[in-house]
DNA sequence: ACCAATCGATTACATTTGTAGTCAACTCGA
DNA sequence: TCGAGTTGACTACAAATGTAATCGATTGGT
């Protein structure tokens, strides 16, 4: 009915907690039947198979998942990829993130993740490349401000 | 009685949306009246003075804000840092996030934060330290790299 | 001492979210 | 073919959230 010319590019409605955990069950997934779904929620979050259901449909609804009926239901699979919510999410926290603790916040994700030795190089690498742009911006002029290092 | 047993230690009622825009501003005065912090709200967002304080009622309510008579009204400020705050909702972030995407969801958030040179100092070092740990728990078979330490 | 301004408390109300029941339709195995 | 099981749609409903009005108490200024 209503023709809403609403494009979902891409800032739709946000996902709420329930809905994280159901994306997260989906992206692991990669794609997965009603009763793939539930059964793990079910497990892991103690969820019954109609409240799971719900929030695949509320899913489905805010653009999160697309499906492809088969047989008597569906196949879910998630309509955008995880990273690209997640960098929203992520976008979200460090809105809401005052200045002085934004170092701190990323110490501590980093600190608190799980990162093999490719992913902690690419870091270095990435932090290399901003220190380099940063000294590149920061030229001729006072670029000291607490590295006494001389 | 006595104090709640599982008062706030640190997992309370979560922040809304809202609530974290009004958070936020606290953070940054550091303490301020309810004057205040509706007039920046209300620059901010467009929010009304009811609403702001609504939402400075219910932060109290769930202990994120403490308060102080003073005149005809509070101080409010801050019950708990800003960054033990923030914490908690990378954790949360971090949960919902699919393996694959950590190392990139971390890029992405270095890489769209102002740092400036010593925080990236600081990250590196952390890096430096996770990748040492790394090593150290990963002997025996093929740990090779670079850095022999041994 | 009095009043206008302001504060916080209370109330309001639509929407979203969490959680789940019911049920008609469909499908698949026997 | 037939019936048991599964599926998604629809319904339900309390709690949380977003957004704000009303109002009695208090206060600072004069």
């Amino acid at each position: 009915m209503d023709s809403k010319p609403m494009s979902d590019q891409q800032q739709q409605k946000d996902l709420s907690a329930a809905e994280w955990k159901v994306m997260k069950i989906v992206w692991d997934l990669k794609k997965g039947m009603a009763r793939e779904i539930y059964t793990i929620a079910g497990e892991e979050r103690g969820w019954s198979p109609p409240t799971v259901k719900t929030l695949l449909k509320r899913l489905v609804d805010k653009g999160y998942l697309k499906t492809t009926k088969v047989g008597n239901g569906y196949v879910y699979r998630p309509a955008r990829s995880a990273i690209s919510i997640l960098r929203n999410a992520a976008n979200t926290l460090l809105e809401n993130t005052i200045e002085s603790a934004t170092a701190p916040l990323l110490a501590h994700m980093v600190e608190s993740s799980a990162l093999d030795e490719a992913d902690l190089d690419g870091l270095q690498r990435l932090i290399e490349e901003k220190k380099k742009s940063l000294a590149r911006h920061n030229d001729g002029s006072a670029a000291r401000s607490k590295s006494p290092e001389e």
